[in-house]
DNA sequence: TAGATTGTTAATCGATTAACAATC
DNA sequence: TAGATTGTTAATCGATTAACAATC
């Protein structure tokens, strides 16, 4: 959509921050806020506010500030929330679960709407209300229903592969809970969550902070 | 441990991803890489890797490069994965599920020791080899076991108020996973799993790139 | 209109990259 | 010893902060 000088990756990491933000003013019936009070609320600078939020556009008034609804709607679009992303679910173990069941994720505008696996013992049963498919019906599901997303919560050894497959069969992005760094091509959207990696970031604040 | 000058975030966020390719390296038998090989490895310039591993002391040799299994082991050590951190699990759901039952995360050195749940029809079942406790045991539970970590897997209506507590029963690291900013006291460590912003910064680069 | 606050340009700060003397 | 490669200092690049004219 906009793509006009290419946006750092620090400043998309925000997007969501300020989408929960503004998120919670609405929920209180505040209707707008300035650069300055949004700036001591999300502990940032105000001047950093303005200039991300001039990355896609002009979405504030002089003398006034920002119309929550109007930035929170702005901000939803530019993170893809409005674009009924349909998302798959590879691995029906508890990471998979969780995230077909989280209500956080629906509400964003992400839609779990398939869960494949390989073992035979869940195929048929249920998650939410989605039926768990197995992993051989992939390819047909993502072709017939337009899938964007698929969410790989698989061993990690078997996640390269897959992770290719999901490409040859027109997936968009990959949202990826291996401890593994994915090689494809440019154009399929990556993103990785490396709870490990996570934890260990973690281990070294509690020692050096 | 090493407090030399304030490493910066983006260091010590890279450090895993060290940590998993030496670990591959290892595996591979591999007994010794120059900054040079390992950052093609990576995707990064060998300038950076000498840099980031500079903050934190020698590790290489001139002519040499480094040797894998004691680079390995000193940034295991940075991370704290030989600090045997105990943690536990606030929330028996499936991501409480997940963190309890992962081999990697038990592989990193940090140990899953207890579960807490209000659901009363939980308590006394068991995740692994843990049994579920009512939170109402938590206090003596932190205590007496000398508890680090507590992994937040509860609504995010309660984490604040149990974020708390933990603070005042004296856990000294929290691993977030509710999507809001806790405010603590500074010398509490945090690391927070936002997913759903995870899964925006997705939409976000499916749309653009 | 006067005051407030934006969007943007310029200045500063920090992180990454390049270069190289030290040394294995 | 000669070649390789480190750790570190200097140069560059990018991101954050400050300043301010434009304007609601």
């Amino acid at each position: 959509m906009n793509s006009r000088k290419e946006v750092s990756e620090a400043v998309i990491r925000r997007l969501p921050k300020y989408l929960r933000c503004l998120g919670e003013l609405k929920s209180k019936k505040v209707l707008r806020i300035s650069s300055k009070e949004l700036s001591e609320r999300m502990s940032l600078t105000a001047s950093q506010i303005r200039q991300d939020l001039s990355c896609f556009g002009e979405f504030g008034q002089q003398g006034y500030g920002y119309n929550i609804e109007y930035l929170n709607e702005s901000i939803s679009k530019i993170l893809g929330t409005y674009n009924g992303f349909k998302v798959i679910v590879i691995g029906a173990g508890n990471m998979g679960t969780a995230i077909t069941k989280s209500d956080r994720i629906k509400n964003r505008g992400f839609n779990v709407v398939g869960i494949f696996d390989n073992n035979k013992d869940l195929i048929g049963t249920t998650i939410g209300n989605i039926k768990i498919q197995h992993i051989d019906k992939v390819k047909e599901f993502i072709k017939s229903n337009k899938i964007d997303i698929a969410a790989l919560t698989i061993p990690k050894e078997q996640t390269e592969k897959i992770a290719e497959k999901m490409v040859t069969y027109g997936i968009k992005g990959l949202w990826n809970f291996s401890a593994i760094e994915l090689k494809l091509p440019e154009h399929i959207a990556i993103e990785n969550v490396h709870l490990s990696d996570s934890i260990m970031v973690l281990g070294y604040k509690i020692n050096n902070e």
